[in-house]
RNA sequence: GGCGGCGUACCCAAGUGGCUAAGGGAGCAGUCUGCAAAACUGCGAUGCGGCGGUUCGAACCCGCCCGCCGCCUCCA
């Protein structure tokens, strides 16, 4: 609210209720959309992680002119465009990893606390009916603009011209307002009509969170005039402080610019993980790690590059997990159990650090990475298998923190996974067939008939057989002691 | 016009007064290796848009300038 950092201090101790605004359900989601989703995600599933009772509350607006358009174009009804992309919402959000909130109201379903809180502010004066329709009287509220960092004076002189010659003042904000015909209606006090944008969060806030919330969130578009019309209306009703803390993540760019429908520059999370030359799972998980690798607060310039970058990073996570696991080059008296021990500690503490300090997962990232480089060079002394164990935990842990499953089986893992499990299935759990659907006995008996080759040096013909597996998707990585490590 | 943000190596990016300026990607060299891959080691900004200033000390504070972006209207 002070626009700085600030210790998080939740009402109850122990306890956090935290509101993020959603979206308004009319179309496929964005990548903007995945990042407010997951950066919030992200939040949840640290707090819970630090032992909080977190309630999360994520809207859907599902009432609203852009769907009410929509309906007209698809010439079906606007509850029906609301549900279908509701749907699409979930699957897109799911695919991400993005954990379902505690409650996920729609805007329709608290209709009547709408009004009840319409009723409220009209009865202390802070709201006056006009024709059908009720608008805020911003100049009744003093603290107006002091989230946004704007004065009222300044905001009048830079108003555009407002239409709406109902309004007292251009700054007022319609609570209510009369449905036109063939528009959904509620009964209201005012008659027939329907909600404002603003006054949807308030309700549903302080519906299922109380009169005052720990922690509000939302796009950084929301803090004018959105979030601050929130306030105006849920303190001047309550006369109670609304939030105690305000997040808003920055924006998503593609070459430096905003993405907007205007300009056409935007991609949906459904065509990024459609035309993904990987695997759908590790698309996502790639575009996961992409948009927490920049602190939330600020733009991120979203690129095809920058995708490879994070599948390139996760890959290497890929590759020291499944090293871990591996039961080859194990020993109960290996010289790196020290390394890995120091490494865990340090990885715990950094990691903690940098998410305490305004959630900067760009810095827990880095935690990560060196850690990581740590475990490796542990290996390379050689672990035991109970350190191998602790440090996998440990990497699996904190990287579910982020949202980054390290989805067991992605690389690597295949002759693990594949002894108990039907080789068709193997693949399907796997997930990422990269280019090659071969069976995991014909592999395995690709991999005997070149160790022998191997044997008698027959080099030639050892890497005819690399090559035949490379071309489906399969590689192979010898270790010192003559084993191979299959990879796929 | 008002308000706010950003500019750190080839690319991305953390760091916002004081140890060698995290980390990732790409690159080069080396170790290992039949080859390959992975891994590890080393190299890479005497400098953090530019110019001044404050300070014992600044990427980090102040001033001016240059460049980019966002908000002020629906928007994550």
């Amino acid at each position: 609210m002070t626009g700085t950092k600030a210790p998080f201090r939740p009402r109850t101790p122990g306890h956090v209720g935290m509101y993020v605004c959603g979206v308004t359900v009319y179309d496929l989601c964005h990548i903007g959309h995945a990042r407010s989703a997951i950066v919030f995600d992200v939040l949840r599933r640290y707090l819970e992680a630090k032992g909080l009772a977190v309630i999360y509350v994520r809207n859907f607006t599902d009432i609203d002119d852009k769907i009410i358009a929509r309906a007209a174009r698809d010439g079906i009804g606007w509850r029906d465009v609301a549900e279908r992309f509701i749907v699409e919402y979930h699957r897109d959000m799911d695919a991400l990893g993005v954990l379902r909130a505690t409650v996920e109201p729609k805007a329709t379903d608290h209709i009547p606390d709408m009004l009840a809180l319409i009723a409220g502010l009209v009865e202390k004066g802070m709201a006056y009916a006009e024709g059908g329709d009720v608008y805020y009287r911003v100049a009744g509220f003093p603290r107006y603009g002091r989230l946004s960092g704007r004065r009222l004076d300044q905001l009048q002189a830079g108003a555009r011209v407002e239409v709406d010659e109902k309004k007292h003042d251009p700054l007022d904000f319609a609570l209510w307002k009369t449905s036109k015909p063939g528009e959904p209606t509620w009964d209201s006090l005012w008659g027939p009509g329907r909600p404002g944008w603003h006054i949807e969060c308030s309700a549903m806030a302080m519906a299922h969170l109380g009169q005052t919330i720990d922690l509000h969130g939302g796009g950084q578009d929301l803090t004018f005039p959105h979030h601050e019309n929130e306030i105006a209306q849920s303190e001047g009703y309550t006369g109670m402080e609304f939030s105690r803390c305000w997040m808003h993540n920055g924006f998503v760019t593609i070459n430096e610019e905003k993405m907007s429908k205007s300009l056409g520059n935007f991609f949906t999370i459904r065509e990024i993980l459609d035309k993904s030359p990987w695997d759908r799972v590790v698309t996502a998980e790639a575009l996961r790690y992409f948009l927490l690798g920049t602190h939330y607060r600020g733009p991120i310039d979203f690129s095809d590059e920058a995708l490879r970058g994070a599948k390139a990073a996760l890959d290497g996570f890929y590759d020291l997990l499944g090293r871990l696991r591996e039961p080859e080059g194990k020993s109960e008296h290996g010289g790196g159990n020290e390394i890995a021990r120091a490494a865990i500690e340090e990885l715990e503490r950094q990691f903690a650090a940098a998410m305490d300090d305004d959630l900067n997962t760009a810095q827990a990232l880095g935690a990560l990475h060196h850690a990581r480089a740590e475990f490796n060079r542990a290996l390379g002394k050689v672990v035991s298998t109970g350190m191998a164990q602790q440090a996998e935990a440990a990497l699996t842990r904190h990287g579910q923190i982020l949202g980054l499953e390290f989805h067991a089986t992605r690389r690597g893992q295949i002759h693990e996974a594949a002894a108990h499990l039907g080789a068709r299935t193997t693949l399907e759990a796997i997930g990422t067939v990269v280019g090659g659907t071969m069976l995991d006995g014909d592999v395995a008996r690709l991999v005997e008939a070149r160790n022998a080759a191997r044997a008698r040096k027959d080099w030639a013909g050892a890497d005819v057989i690399r090559k035949q597996l490379a071309d489906a998707g399969v590689i192979l990585e010898d270790r010192p002691d003559g084993t191979t490590r299959i990879k796929r």
